[in-house]
RNA sequence: GGCGCGGUACCCAAGUGGUAAGGGAGAGGUCUGCAAAACCUUUAUGCGUCGGUUCGAUUCCGACCCGCGCCUCCA
């Protein structure tokens, strides 16, 4: 079997083909870096991430391009307000993208930035006015002639033919030949910042500068391309507008489109104080693994309702699989194997395979991950698996942590990033006594815990049991969780 | 208004024309000095409502109710 997804072009589920075999070249939408990135951004670039990691896990090469829009109207804006250059003002966001990027295990794709490549965007534009695709505007500003683009409207599925002119735009406010032409190029008003260029002074539009970076790291034709649900209309038909009727080739032979989220069972917005970037939620002492276990349980055409009770949840679930795979680690096991143990690993294998290859149905793979856990669990409390039996078992664990990536614990020093940045940003009122207590284990060194859980082990060894758990309390008290077990004790931090 | 998606147990959430995955929470139990972890049992004759097709529908069709998305720059 090979992997199924489903493709906005068609409309449809269809066989994953690439064009060059056994290699991907993919694009994603990546962040407008005018602001802290929130749930919903970050639930697209997992999506992604995923699928990345997918493609990757089932044998292909990835080329995997993800562009920062560092110009828009709101960058040049906001910069003006602040009185900083553009680049100032992008720098922060787009190291915060980045940071954040990190701390929820999305590998990193190869970051193209809008500002490399105005030269190149003008050029493009060059070419679309040679082809009288483009047309100036009085003002110096540039748009795209849709009329000279009759596929125009194909992923997203309009018919333009009954639209009128006028409709909903107020033609007279823009210079443009029809209602529906987009900028290509926007020429600067009074006082904003600008970029000159062979075509003159100004900003590229949005949609430019995705054709320009996709064609000119993946090439004229490429094999997928993503973003949020949102994209599909205007921005990624109007990608494929320029793009196409420049070259005249396909231009993504995949859309790959990300469900929106809700929070709360509402749409997430501002006004609803339902607002959330990833730093308010580590801020309010959830996990990053957490936050992205739960991105990951929704299979990403389906709405996922984002929730704290949710997060709570996640939290568990990762423990859950944590505990399981500290539990294989720890223990001397006895030479042998159980032929049913090893079944059971590959079976899980194959049914996480499966499911992720079924337009990646991320719910059933956890589903498969967990029945292993539960029966495998079972047979660690019978005594049933064996030395050469731990390893199928890893596996199993570690195929699904190349796609899911929650298993390795470094929640805290993520933690404690997002605490010291806030205290950097003069933030310390939103630190959360749940965060603050988060942290507060890695206050306590390996060797210090060790060494109080050697007392610990000593007055349990003696049944002096109140000391035992007074030095128990202790370091429950400092964020330690403790599990005592006929092997001895075993910790880890909360 | 146009186009599209969805409503599954207390919560989150898969899934299928043939009798409801998984996780969390709750209850009971096993193990344990206690705790933790783990395991076992239990929690939807039921899958928004009402009709229809069918031997049989949660799954297909229709109507209705509710939620959500896109319809010019919000992931």
């Amino acid at each position: 079997m090979s992997l199924r997804l489903y493709n906005t072009m068609s409309a449809q589920v269809e066989e994953f083909r690439t064009l060059r075999d056994k290699q991907v070249f993919m694009y994603a939408c990546g962040p407008t870096v005018y602001d802290y990135g929130h749930i919903g951004n970050f639930r697209t670039f997992v999506a992604v991430d995923m699928l990345q990691r997918f493609l990757r896990q089932s044998g292909y090469d990835v080329h995997y391009v993800m562009n920062i829009t560092d110009v828009d109207d709101k960058i040049i804006r906001n910069a003006a307000r602040d009185g900083v250059s553009v680049q100032q003002y992008t720098a922060k966001y787009e190291k915060a993208f980045l940071e954040d990027s990190a701390m929820i295990g999305i590998e990193p794709p190869k970051l193209v930035r809008a500002t490399d490549h105005i030269n190149d965007m003008a050029e493009f534009v060059g070419k679309l006015l040679a082809k009288d695709i483009a047309y100036c505007s009085d003002d110096g500003s540039y748009y795209f002639r849709i009329a000279k683009f009759p596929a125009y409207g194909k992923l997203s599925k309009k018919d333009f033919g009954g639209m009128l002119d006028g409709a909903r735009v107020d033609v007279d406010e823009y210079d443009k030949d029809s209602a529906r032409d987009f900028a290509l190029w926007k020429a600067p008003k009074p006082g904003e910042a600008f970029w000159q260029t062979s075509i003159g002074p100004g900003r590229p539009g949005w949609h430019l500068e995705c054709s320009v970076m996709s064609m000119k790291e993946l090439g004229e034709s490429f094999d997928l391309h993503a973003g949020g649900e949102d994209l599909v209309f205007p921005h990624h038909e109007n990608e494929i507008a320029q793009s196409e009727s420049l070259t005249g080739k396909t231009f993504s032979q995949f859309w790959f489109h990300v469900r929106f989220l809700l929070v709360e069972g509402e749409k997430m917005s501002k006004s609803l104080g339902n607002f959330y970037t990833l730093r308010d939620l580590v801020l309010k002492g959830y996990k990053p693994s957490s936050i992205r276990y739960l991105l990951t349980s929704v299979p990403y055409r389906n709405q996922l309702n984002f929730t704290f009770d949710g997060l709570k949840q996640a939290a568990v679930s990762v423990d859950r699989l944590r505990n399981f795979r500290q539990r294989l680690k720890d223990k001397n096991f006895p030479s042998g194997s159980d032929p049913a143990i090893r079944t059971l690993a590959h079976e899980t294998i194959t049914h996480m395979r499966e499911a992720l290859e079924d337009d990646l149905n991320t719910a059933q793979a956890q589903a498969a991950i967990f029945e292993m856990v539960r029966l495998a669990n079972s047979a660690l409390d019978a005594g049933k698996v064996k030395q050469n039996d731990v390893a199928p078992l890893l596996e199993g664990l570690s195929k699904f942590d190349e796609i899911f990536a929650v298993l390795e614990d470094d929640d805290r020093p993520k933690m404690k990033a997002v605490f010291d940045w806030a205290v950097g940003e003069g933030r310390e009122k939103e630190i959360s006594s749940e965060l603050r207590e988060g942290i507060r284990s890695a206050e306590l060194s390996d060797s210090d815990i060790e060494q109080k859980i050697a007392a610990m082990e000593g007055a349990r060894k003696a049944r002096n049991f109140k000391l035992s758990d007074s030095l128990r309390a202790e370091l429950v008290a400092a964020g330690i969780m403790i599990e005592n077990t006929k092997e001895g004790a075993r910790w880890r931090r909360k």
